[in-house]
RNA sequence: GCUGUUGUAGCUCAGUGGUAGAGCACUUCCUUGGUAAGGAAGAGGUCACGAGUUCAAUCCUCGUCAACAGCUCCA
């Protein structure tokens, strides 16, 4: 007999080799049917294998993420079995889950496109509805590796080629048997939805130098209904795609004519944008920074002095020559070498730092065309950058104030879903890096410990710091749950080094000052990108570009409705009339559409009390009052809005 | 940059080897209407750009540009 522990603290005896499945059905016969795989001592564990001695047990189902995973896994195996038998010869790479179903890379002998998408997915269905089981078996490298030689699969050789000796695992699901560590579902039959989404180009193993296979995605869900809901869910989150609101609200557009990755800012996205611009500013103020203008341009020196020139140089805007022979100037990629020359235009002293440059800054880096994405990823774009120069005993402090301004600011634009992320060097790569081990070392430091202090629950990856230093990121998904950056705050004692930054300390010596590279939004593009879908365009009222549209009933009320509109535009609310000769359903239905956060209708009973009639945007109408009462509300309301996360401060 | 898909009116999209169509938007007229689309008429397109095949190309072929999805990249 073995002893089982389960995740309540309870304790079972069954015989030795009991499976996880047997073990539900020991506990409930719907547990029996909804459990999909197993942890047995942490272990992921098929509800089919034997359980040789005592352990904690925890089946997991649909809900739980180990449960889908294993579930998708178990569907790109059945996919590839399906591709197996409907393309002949054709070669496999790798098929995970993934966060949203699964995919498998595959080498096909005949391209396979979008339109054999349905095909696959009947193929699929019939053979789930097969019932075949997953079957695991355990073979030697030797074994393992004539098979797949034999079969001509090199990908799969590959794989196996840097496994280590010894066993390898198995699965065979009907004609098809893959290298899978597993686990998997016990057989296909649970798999009853399938929908396969795309097919898209993958290299092998990532790299760019290698083959590109055919990708093909998919996802997988025990019900229909299940199904349903997930593709209803894409369709909603397609409406929120800022590009698509962006052209409809008329904030950005693109011209071929200007240029690739080139937003042009409409009236009401430059005034949306400008509104942010001032928010950031008057916070700063607040927080001792200064603002400073720098150009667009740079002599090329300038960054081959900052180290940029030759980490980015060769895929970036080239120089641009002027009528002197060998002069060459950058468009500015980045404001930090700008900003490292005004610090230098005096001596500074130790009583002077923290010195904090700000400035809104316009930059110019020449993204791969296949990267550019609508306001998220563009060539030219402003930074809401600033950077600071601090003394070693500034610099934990500091770098907790800037967290204090990421955070107040996410809080005031409602971003409650944001992962922050300690960006550092990949440590098997430091090469990438320039710096010494030891700057390095107090860098990563200093931002954990700042992002512990604030009790910010970050996730650490390696390899994503910037060449110069680590980061601490701020990351928030859009509409369809891509992941961006968004904020990002940067330690670096490289660049003050190159560009032989000093101060003069109380012990009348020169020393290095740290420098904190910043930008809370990240980009003003980027950030106005993420707000729109978030807030699917209905922007927060101090920030819409139109607060009210004042309606008439009928060109008789036109005056008043102008009257109302000066008295709003008086107490600073952005008003407008729609004086359309359309009946008054057609305008609210126009400006509920254009996301008008307020709409006042006005006919012969508000001309007559002096009154407005109150819509407000997705509530319908909220009654009368006089428009003074309606001024003082919205200040109200625009008050409380942006005084919302005033204690972080 | 790579793989694949796409490009027709301001927007969303139909369509054809014989130089084009709808709905919405726009203009004008009628209507003066009380809480999500009132009616009529009109104007608007070198069918992304360039080359080729053809008696004839928006349609077929090639190239370029751009957009979309994914990969790679992201100071």
């Amino acid at each position: 007999m073995i002893k089982i522990t389960f995740p309540d603290g309870g304790v079972r005896e069954y015989a030795e080799g009991t499976t996880p499945l047997q073990i539900a059905e020991s506990l409930s016969q719907r547990l029996a049917q909804e459990v999909i795989v197993a942890t047995v001592n942490g272990e992921t564990w098929d509800i089919q294998k034997p359980i040789k001695e005592d352990a904690s047990i925890k089946l997991l189902k649909w809900d739980d993420n180990e449960g889908k995973r294993t579930f998708w896994h178990t569907s790109s195996h059945l996919m590839a079995e399906a591709l197996q038998e409907l393309y002949p010869g054709i070669k496999f790479g790798i098929g995970p889950s993934i966060e949203n179903g699964f995919y498998y890379d595959v080498d096909s002998p005949t391209p396979i496109t979008e339109a054999d998408l349905p095909k696959i997915e009947e193929k699929m269905r019939q053979l789930a509805a097969n019932k075949s089981p997953l079957v695991r078996r355990e073979i030697p490298k030797a074994e393992a590796l004539e098979t797949f030689t034999k079969k001509g699969d090199q990908y799969k050789c590959e794989l196996i080629r840097d496994l280590e000796d010894g066993t390898i695992t198995f699965y065979t699901n009907g004609s098809f048997t893959d290298l899978c560590r597993g686990p998997h579902l016990p057989n296909t039959s649970p798999i009853k939805a399938i929908k396969l989404m795309s097919v898209a180009g993958a290299y092998w193993r990532g790299d760019e130098k290698n083959k590109m296979l055919t990708r093909i995605y998919g996802i997988t869900f025990p019900k229909k209904s299940m199904l349903d809901e997930y593709l209803a869910m894409l369709e909603e989150a397609k409406k929120r795609d800022h590009r698509k609101l962006g052209k409809e609200l008329e904030l950005f557009a693109f011209s071929q004519r200007v240029g690739q990755g080139l937003p042009l800012w409409l009236p009401k996205g430059a005034a949306l944008r400008e509104r942010l611009e001032q928010f950031l500013r008057a916070v700063q103020k607040d927080y001792g920074y200064e603002q400073v203008i720098t150009p667009h341009i740079g002599m090329k020196d300038l960054y081959v002095t900052s180290g940029h020139y030759a980490k980015y140089g060769k895929d970036s805007f080239q120089p641009i020559h002027t009528p002197i022979e060998g002069e060459e100037y950058l468009l500015k990629p980045m404001n930090c070498p700008h900003h490292c020359e005004i610090y230098r235009t005096k001596p500074r002293s130790y009583k002077d730092l923290p010195i904090r440059f700000a400035e809104f800054g316009t930059v110019y880096r020449y993204e791969q065309s296949g990267e550019l994405h609508g306001l998220t990823r563009v060539r030219g774009f402003t930074q809401d950058d600033a950077h600071m120069f601090v003394r070693p005993d500034q610099l934990l402090d500091e770098f907790k104030k800037v967290i204090d301004i990421v955070l107040y600011i996410f809080k005031t634009l409602n971003f409650d879903n944001f992962d922050a992320q300690i960006s550092l060097r990949d440590p098997n790569n430091k090469d990438k890096y320039i710096g010494s081990d030891e700057n390095w070392e107090k860098a990563e430091n200093a931002i954990m410990q700042a992002t512990k202090e604030k009790g910010l629950n970050a996730v650490v990856e390696y390899g994503e710091a910037a060449f110069y230093g680590p980061k601490l990121d701020f990351m928030v998904r859009d509409a369809i749950g891509r992941k961006w950056q968004l904020g990002t705050i940067q330690v670096d004692y490289n660049l003050p080094e190159r560009f032989d930054l000093t101060y003069t300390g109380a012990d009348d010596k020169q020393h290095r000052p740290i420098m904190i590279h910043r930008a809370p939004f990240g980009s003003m593009e980027r950030f106005v990108a993420v707000l729109l879908e978030h807030t699917a365009g209905k922007f927060p009222l101090w920030l819409a570009p139109d607060q009210v549209v004042v309606m008439p009933i009928s060109e008789k009320f036109n005056e008043y409705a102008q009257e109302v509109v000066k008295y709003l535009n008086s107490r600073d609310i952005r008003a407008n009339i729609d004086d359309r000769n359309e009946k008054i359903g057609r305008k609210i239905r126009d400006n509920e559409l254009k996301r008008i956060p307020f709409l006042l209708i006005v006919g012969e009973k508000e001309q007559e009390s002096g009154e407005v009639s109150v819509r407000v945007q997705g509530e319908g109408d909220k009654g009368t009052m006089s428009k003074e009462a309606f001024a003082d509300m919205i200040k109200t309301l625009i008050e409380k809005e942006i005084n919302k996360a005033k204690e972080i401060r």
